[in-house]
DNA sequence: GATCGGTTTAACCAAATGGTTAATTCATAT
DNA sequence: ATATGAATTAACCATTTGGTTAAACCGATC
């Protein structure tokens, strides 16, 4: 197939990771990733010894793959609103390019929520500080706030949904066509900043 | 258990519902749902023929739960503003008592899409006519909207996404302290059309 | 109290599951 | 060419999977 150059445990690693974030951790089983793979199912568990510690390396390799974003775009210098902008771009980017990710990380996480603490400490990111972050830029602005938390959540929510419900939301406003939704996707880079910005500047 | 006076029928359906929703379909086994209800396994294929056609009465009802409110709200005589808050507080409060039902529709929508299309319809809800009604609503007041399905991605995204990302927010942003999450979704109550709002009024 | 229909169970089935073991292939260094 | 160690495979294992079959149970009707 498209082996390439890759390593048989890269190889291993780019299949599995298809396979399981296709199917999640329970729909797939190791037949399946060897068969894929074209390798013999022994060969998986040569390599990772388990099923378990298999999908535990690739969700790692996938959480850290958008979560550390986070920490960098809002502990930056920028000004709040090249932050969210920011943000929505590279978040819409990252998601278009791996449609997958947000219902898989949800799907996973909701199965198995102790694994996160562990994975966030990894990533390098500190969400208290960051609160208290945007909280004193909100400060300065002459913005208040009930609770900054809202802000973060509305963002996420804005950005993220739209991929996770995609098969919901595509079918029922776009006719089911792909690209016209693709370019939806694309308009809200803007669409989403806007939203957040001018409700937080009035008021 | 608790089987009260279900009959066995209605006793395996709610049963099955639980475990489905926690593990969903690839993750649950008819044991698991037979021993949980404290039944022989036989009994579920007497009521229910397979794993599948359980699997989709189940989903069915789920689905039935939360989507028509769209169409009834949506479709109704109120005006916009009313529309939005009765929106946010309907459909928070459907999944503060069904925390479970975004991540699990999501899930098994995302394995299966094609199964949506006959749901919908089954709902009663036109898309299309909602988009018309409240694309004609926001001319009236003057209001211009690219594409007003932003609208409803964002008013969606906006009361969806805090609950399929709970483990996640809650852990990171809430100590992963369940009341003060709770607490924070019903603040979204009144957060949520705000924002939807003030976005909407001023440009 | 025999019988009848619906309900519930035990026993069973082939296939698939994650995983192990031992043998084989294969490239490389000697 | 041969010995060596890693890579790869075939054969196997116990358990679980969704599903079937036939028998047992059980309350009602005659």
């Amino acid at each position: 197939m498209a082996g390439q150059k890759l390593s048989t445990e890269e190889h291993i690693l780019q299949v599995a990771r298809e396979v399981f974030m296709q199917n999640g951790y329970d729909g797939t089983s190791m037949q399946m990733i060897a068969d894929r793979a074209g390798i013999n199912k022994s060969l998986l568990h040569y390599y990772y010894r388990s099923k378990e510690r298999l999908f535990r390396e690739i969700f790692a390799k996938v959480f850290s793959q958008f979560i550390p974003h986070l920490g960098v775009i809002f502990m930056s210098e920028m000004s709040l609103e090249e932050k969210v902008y920011a943000f929505a771009d590279r978040y819409i980017d990252v998601f278009l390019e791996n449609p997958l990710i947000p219902i898989f990380v949800m799907q996973e996480l909701s199965k198995n929520p102790d694994y996160l603490a562990e994975l966030i400490k990894e990533a390098g990111i500190n969400p208290g500080l960051m609160i208290a972050k945007i909280s004193q830029m909100l400060e300065d602005e002459g913005i208040y706030m009930k609770d900054v938390r809202h802000f973060f959540v509305n963002l996420l929510g804005l950005c993220i949904f739209p991929f996770a419900a995609r098969p919901l939301i595509q079918r029922m406003m776009f006719d089911n066509e792909k690209e016209a939704y693709d370019n939806f996707l694309l308009e809200r880079k803007k669409e989403v900043p806007q939203l957040i910005l001018n409700a937080i500047r009035k008021r």
